[in-house]
DNA sequence: AGGCCTCGAGTTCC
DNA sequence: CTCGAGGCCT
């Protein structure tokens, strides 16, 4: 027998304390203190070493327990049909491996020329319930429980007013739904329980299943709980001979069926391009989704195919990916921005989140740290923030090793590259690296300058950035603008292509407009818009630089803070001298002006994939026109240009009422 | 003083 | 996308 590492048994007993905590405070505490899929994670974790080490395994261990176990204080009923669960799928691979073992079954009992067809259901994240009619009127309703025995909580599903009381014939029948809370639901309910000083719930779905179990009806009726039925376990009537007659035979009976939802498809292609268009746009419905129920859709072939101890053959959840699970912070590293502003980032344990691997997490700023008391060594939970960044929501602390200490700020960078002091920046909570000579942050304003916004140097990127700067080819930014081919050719990954497209690059980008300059140059205070608005009012570098701070204040947007750090920036020497030396190589053109008026005084929101134009150009479009974009929508905005897959920016539009053009639309405006 | 609305700065992965 | 803070209006 494999002798258990000391780490492993510390490990497994720490884990089944976390998870009997998550646990309890769920069913007992009814507290969401953890996302379900997180806790998943960990779940999984601890049946993977119990699986490699069974000496471990206890009968006391919460993987051994029956899922669902009725809770004292209701009635417990016995299911009259066998709840199934499904099995699950997580990629495209495993559901074509279903598809295989469905169709041979089919053609091995029907002939070679038999083929399954399916139905795709959306699967709310919900609580399931089992509701039996008699003559066409409710008469119980039980959660799923373990299977066998659920609990009786027809008192409390009445309260839903979708939720039919009465069907429309009078038949005898036995339907499974998912009652589930929408995510406006909770947010009332929320602003409800604010007011009252009572804490917010997290996840709808946690409190539509802690709402059905209250032993009071009265709190019940108080949540707004919808329901969808969606299978039907028995019938007094004959039995509908497809999935997809099944659930028009429910909405017939007068149920809530999500048919908006669900879908008869022809194949298994069809099936996975059903679930990749809901996987863009189901966080844009009320309900919650964890996946698509895909089911053969003719009863016969169902028939032959059967259950398997636990679920059926003919059925499988295909899951979308989870978006919250949990990993091991390894490190928590500084990073050095541009104005010396230092990040710390969690170095992760890779692990796949929403469907990509992620390894690193922003931890913003000391404060931030200290909220959630993150550690090296910790299990954290994790998501991506709108889908995108990732960030890390909370820690385990029930998983911290012995001795993690908690994260001090140093106090001196070394990596900065100068004498390495830092300073907590007045009044935020940043700190700053304020080394006069810091090498990182040179580095990072190279970045900066041939980036995108700014010079836009064509075949110039960080990688080549890094490299001049090791082998000292550059120091100054007008140090760049007489690079040869032949500097280049001593680079690593440098031929002569390269080589003369980047001092191509470089050299078309010599004629800059003044707002591209002013954005490149790193001043403090100054970015993109404040940039912009600067060019305009000033036209000429010459005039800028002159100006005393109340002129500066003049400009729209510009404040005491502003003015006060483009004045000081102007007047320091280094600033000064590379500045002087940078135009002996450049042209500075006036900004562009706005060459029509159609579009003054609107202002538009850009989100999602514009399909005939990039987002950079669609702004372009709308500045010419002497329209506004910002990147946060308010009351303001005329309007929000919504793209393929559009983000919450489209939610925020609709939520403020403020007009959504598509971009078909938005063209017809700009011609 | 407080509450918008904007902006700047920093971030991840494909 | 998030956080924090500057600017400006009430």
């Amino acid at each position: 027998m494999a002798r258990v590492p000391p780490e492993v048994k510390d490990r497994v007993l720490r884990l089944r304390t976390a998870i009997e905590k998550y646990r309890y405070d769920y069913h007992v505490l009814d507290q969401e203190t953890i996302a379900s899929e997180a806790l998943d994670t960990l779940k999984h974790e601890l049946a993977t070493l119990e699986a490699t080490y069974p000496e471990l395994v206890t009968s006391d261990s919460p993987t051994q327990r029956v899922a669902g176990e009725p809770l004292p204080g209701f009635k417990k009923v016995s299911h009259t049909v066998p709840q199934w669960s499904f099995n699950d799928v997580f990629d495209e691979e495993e559901l074509r491996a279903f598809d295989e073992r469905v169709q041979k079954n089919v053609r091995a009992a029907f002939g070679n020329s038999a083929r399954a067809t399916y139905t795709a259901e959306l699967k709310i994240d919900g609580l399931k319930v089992v509701l039996t009619y008699n003559k066409g009127v409710l008469d119980t309703a039980a959660t799923r429980g373990d299977g066998r025995v659920g609990e009786d909580v027809t008192m409390n599903v009445r309260t839903i007013k979708s939720v039919p009381r009465k069907l429309t014939r009078p038949v005898d029948v036995v339907v499974e739904g998912e009652v589930w809370m929408g995510k406006k639901g909770l947010k009332e309910l929320n602003r409800l329980r604010a007011k009252t000083g009572e804490a917010e719930y997290a996840n709808p779905r946690n409190v539509a299943a802690g709402s059905i179990r209250q032993l009071d009806p009265k709190i019940t009726a108080a949540r707004p709980l919808d329901v969808f039925i969606y299978d039907l376990a028995y019938s007094s009537e004959p039995a509908p001979q497809s999935q997809w007659d099944e659930l028009l035979y429910l909405r017939d009976l007068g149920f809530k069926v999500n048919t908006y939802g669900s879908k008869q498809l022809p194949d298994i292609n069809a099936v996975i391009y059903f679930w990749q268009t809901w996987l863009k746009t189901k966080d844009r419905e009320d309900f919650l989704v964890d996946g698509v129920v895909v089911k053969v859709n003719e009863r016969l072939y169902q028939e032959r195919l059967g259950y398997t101890g636990k679920a059926p053959r003919f059925a499988v959840a295909f899951k979308f990916p989870a978006e919250q699970v949990t990993t091991v912070v390894n490190d928590i590293v500084l990073q050095i921005g541009r104005t010396g502003i230092l990040t710390p980032v969690a170095h992760l344990a890779p692990v796949t989140v929403a469907g990509v691997v992620v390894s690193r997490a922003t931890l913003h700023n000391e404060d931030q740290i200290n909220r959630l008391d993150v550690r090296v060594g910790d299990t954290v939970v994790i998501q991506r923030a709108g889908d995108v960044i990732p960030e890390v929501v909370q820690v385990v602390p029930e998983l911290r090793p012995t001795g993690a200490k908690r994260y001090v700020f140093p106090k001196k960078v070394p990596e900065c590259g100068g004498d390495g002091s830092i300073e907590r920046v007045p009044g935020a909570s940043a700190w700053r690296c304020v080394a006069k000579n810091s090498l990182a942050q040179q580095r990072r304003r190279f970045y900066h300058f041939v980036g995108k916004h700014a010079f836009d140097i064509d075949g110039v990127g960080a990688r080549t950035v890094d490299q001049l700067l090791d082998a000292g080819l550059v120091t100054h930014y007008a140090d760049l603008f007489t690079l040869t081919e032949g500097d280049f050719l001593g680079l690593e990954g440098f031929a002569e292509v390269s080589a003369k497209k980047a001092v191509d690059g470089i050299k078309a980008r010599s004629t800059v407009t003044l707002d591209r300059l002013l954005i490149a140059l790193s001043i403090p205070q100054v970015g993109e818009e404040t940039a912009r608005d600067l060019a305009r009012h000033f036209t000429t570098l010459g005039a800028l630089e002159g100006a005393s701070v109340e002129t500066l204040k003049e400009v729209e947007g510009v404040g005491d803070i502003v003015a006060n750090s483009i004045g000081a920036w102007f007047r320091d020497a280094d600033n000064k001298r590379g500045l002087r030396e940078l135009l002996k190589h450049i042209v500075v053109l006036a900004p562009e002006r706005a060459t029509a008026s159609t579009l003054a005084g609107m202002s538009f929101v850009l989100t999602g994939t514009l399909s005939t134009l990039s987002r950079d150009e669609a702004a372009h479009k709308i500045r010419e026109r002497g329209g506004t974009v910002t990147s946060t929508v308010s009351k303001k905005t005329s309007y929000v240009v919504a793209g393929e897959s559009a983000g919450s920016k489209l939610d925020r539009a609709r939520e403020l009422t403020v007009p959504v053009l598509s971009e078909e639309a938005f063209l017809k405006l700009l011609a």
